[in-house]
DNA sequence: TCTTATCCTT
């Protein structure tokens, strides 16, 4: 069009711009923006709120929000899109804060911001303000389609409150594939294997058709619930009932369940047979965390050799290692294993816990003394701990043996950041108030039985969102039933 | 014209 000296308009524009946001194509649409500059449309709000899209799907979110910035005047669209990008990049803090700056600025919403704002709230488990958005909605009279239906019942599930996520989904005019998986993830991802099921059941009676993220949904729920059975006949239909071509997240899923429920050989074939096929670090993995959650040092060993070979750049292989090492009181392996991960340089992610009272996120990491009552939580959570013992709690030596200084272990195995959140979560709420912690990684064994004798020394329900699942904690045991 | 979700292992 330009070579043949035909002027584009504004509209030409936003197509281009837009076909470079899907392709992702950043220096293409890096060009556009020039051309955008030298006829003249800089100023177009249509145009520019489509740049801040380009940008921010492109992952250029700095830039995205200069544009943003620049903008004499702000449609709702360019908001969205704003947010959008933090929220699909994992700042949901800054998606929630441009939202709440939007609201502070009588900003019209619609549904599309809070689909994003929404989505935000899941990765936070930020339930208050995914309630306030849930309210607004109503109280607005917005309709609820099943894009925003869909990411309500997320939010809910994410955030906790399952039984709630359900209310929504039973509440939606509309369901399509996506809706029932959400729902059925959110059931699988607190424990609830057998809702899952029936769900699923009620889904292929009278839903739409199960798609390829419906059965890893599925199967998943089933390995987190030891639903073996009802996991392998899935399975089968999947392709027998659906035409579906298993992908090696449901290999995965399938090694995950087999493992967990302790069938290690039997899971060990199975990867034998498809890695021959198609190597897969994740199907080792997911028995590597089985040999650790049964204690089989001998084939955890084998598996994590392997899986070294294959990634040795991840740190969490050899921190897996080294606690099947440290639980089998090989001290010398674990040392080993802690030498190569210094000398290629590999640090263990850091761990943290956020814990939301009165609609404001605390953050704490392990050993964190950065809170200005730092001091309070400390002793409370000592006296706790005390308590605890004498109730019969027994520390679990176990992921402390990877930390780096002598002196570190036993204080961070005390201190993780779970269980300064909670000590805080209980100093400053009521009884009877239900504490919510969201946490970034997997619970260790050690916090993970703590808090099994908090929840029983001061009569709370404590929730634990960890990195792949819930954990309620009520009356010294835990909604898992030890079965992770 | 520009904006909107559902998934596995660590």
């Amino acid at each position: 069009m330009i070579s043949s000296c035909v002027w584009p308009s504004s509209y030409a524009f936003t197509a281009v711009i837009k076909a470079c946001a899907e392709l992702s194509a950043l220096g293409f649409g890096r060009v556009v923006h020039c051309h955008v500059l030298a006829f003249g449309y800089g100023l177009n709000v249509f145009v520019q709120a489509s740049l801040v899209s380009f940008y921010a799907k492109c992952g250029e979110l700095g830039v995205a929000r200069k544009v943003f910035d620049a903008m004499p005047e702000r449609s709702v669209v360019a908001w969205n899109a704003m947010i959008s990008g933090y929220e699909q990049y994992g700042y949901a803090n800054e998606a929630v804060g441009l939202f709440c700056r939007m609201r502070d600025l009588g900003v019209e919403f619609d549904s599309a911001t809070f689909v994003s704002v929404l989505s935000a709230c899941s990765q936070l488990g930020a339930i208050d303000l995914g309630c306030w958005v849930h309210k607004y909605i109503r109280s607005h009279g917005l309709k609820l389609n099943v894009v925003l239906g869909t990411a309500l019942i997320n939010m809910y599930a994410r955030c906790g409150d399952v039984s709630k996520a359900r209310e929504v989904f039973d509440s939606m005019k509309e369901h399509n594939v996506g809706s029932w998986t959400a729902i059925i993830s959110g059931y699988g991802m607190h424990g609830y294997g057998k809702e899952a099921m029936e769900l699923f059941e009620l889904m292929k009676s009278r839903g739409p058709t199960p798609n390829s993220v419906t059965f890893i949904v599925v199967l998943s729920a089933c390995a987190h619930a030891g639903l073996v059975q009802e996991g392998r006949e899935a399975f089968a239909t999947m392709t027998t009932d659906h035409g579906l071509v298993p992908k090696m997240e449901h290999h995965v899923a399938m090694v995950d369940m087999l493992g967990r429920a302790g069938l290690l050989d039997e899971a060990f074939q199975y990867i034998k047979d498809i890695d021959s096929v198609r190597p897969s670090p994740a199907m080792w993995t997911a028995l590597l965390g089985a040999c650790k959650m049964h204690k089989n040092i001998k084939l955890g060993v084998q598996v994590a050799e392997h899986l070294l070979a294959a990634e040795p750049e991840i740190p969490g292989h050899y921190v897996l290692l080294s606690n099947i090492y440290a639980m089998a009181g090989r001290t010398d392996r674990v040392e080993v294993v802690r030498n190569m991960m210094i000398q290629k340089g590999l640090k263990k992610q850091v761990g943290y816990s956020t814990v939301e009272i009165d609609q404001k996120t605390y953050l704490f990491s392990t050993g964190d003394k950065s809170h200005p009552e730092a001091t309070a939580i400390y002793q409370f959570l000592d006296k706790l701990m005390q308590r605890s013992r004498a109730a019969g709690y027994v520390p679990v030596c176990e992921s402390v043996m990877h930390e780096l200084e002598e002196e570190e272990r036993e204080y961070s195995l005390r201190y993780h950041s779970e269980k300064l959140a909670v000590a805080f979560g209980l100093l400053k709420t009521r009884l009877g108030m239900t504490i919510t912690i969201v946490k970034n990684l997997r619970m260790c064994e050690d916090c993970h039985t703590a808090l099994k004798f908090i929840s029983l020394i001061c009569n709370r329900e404590i929730v634990v969102r960890d990195k792949l699942r819930f954990h309620h904690f009520r009356n010294g045991s835990c909604s898992c039933m030890d079965y992770w």
